[in-house]
DNA sequence: ATGGCGCGCGCAGCGCGA
């Protein structure tokens, strides 16, 4: 079983890109981000006509989120139960009996800021509501953007990031805190190159001079952890014209 | 190196992302 997250930054705008991937890469699970676009504007059945069924939580302009399989989705939830917000960040569903949990994370803007706050109270409940998840369900697996570099390794230049947002010890220890809660980060479970990123600015060439950061995760709980066979980035959707600044990152399950 | 890009919205230039 091979699990994926991609944050598309536009779904209108890339997908074509996403189906050439579905294509290439045959994933059975894919968890979208920043969809930009309103449920009745999403491509269902175009999706569908390339083998994928989908769940998705839409919003205008910003955010939203969705889940494709090429098995049925079930029990579908959107949202955080506790955390209610306008934003759409948050899907989840069952498949395959994999519990998979879709997340956009806030970018939090700048330290201290009012999106920051929000990013870190965003966090609190995420945490509170995964622990209580893993409780429920043995095999699960949370993909999507976390927007936290979670260490210095994870950027492409710690100095030049020191104090920012995304690096920031508190965004930090919200991730560590996901970890204490049992999941795995499973990028670190093999070996990989140094310098890998999942995401590179649109500006200053940024791909090309790899200065990147690694801010797009899959976690796995202790029992799919001891299924995960290989993660990696595939950073080939991102040397396409027009390319969303992520790419995705796939973990295959035994 | 402090923004130069790319998106949506909507028709000019701004908010936002990371």
């Amino acid at each position: 079983m091979k699990l994926a997250t991609w944050n598309v930054n536009s779904l209108k705008i890339r997908l074509q890109h996403l189906t050439d991937w579905l294509h290439s890469a045959q994933p059975d699970v894919v968890c979208l981000q920043e969809l930009k676009l309103e449920d009745v504007k999403f491509p269902r059945d175009e999706l569908a006509a390339v083998g994928y069924a989908s769940v998705f939580s839409g919003q205008k302009t910003y955010n939203g989120v969705a889940i494709l399989a090429r098995s049925p989705l079930n029990d579908v939830q959107m949202g955080i139960p506790a955390f209610v917000h306008e934003h759409k960040r948050v899907i989840a569903a069952t498949v395959d009996g994999v519990r998979v949990i879709c997340l956009y994370a806030p970018n939090g803007q700048a330290v201290g800021s009012e999106k920051y706050v929000y990013k870190l109270q965003w966090y609190a409940a995420l945490r509170e509501w995964l622990k209580d998840e893993l409780t429920r369900h043995h095999q699960l697996a949370v993909l999507g953007d976390l927007n936290i570099a979670p260490e210095d390794r994870d950027v492409h230049d710690p100095k030049l990031w020191e104090g920012q947002t995304h690096v920031s010890e508190p965004e930090r220890a919200e991730f560590r805190a996901l970890l204490d809660l049992g999941l795995k980060d499973s990028f670190r479970l093999f070996e990989q190159a140094e310098k890998s990123f999942s995401w590179w600015d649109y500006r200053m060439v940024a791909f090309r001079r790899n200065a990147g950061l690694r801010i797009d995760f899959i976690l796995l709980s202790e029992a799919l952890a001891a299924r995960c066979t290989s993660c990696a980035i595939d950073k080939a959707p991102r040397k396409l014209e027009r390319p969303s600044d992520h790419t995705p990152v796939v973990v295959e399950l035994s």
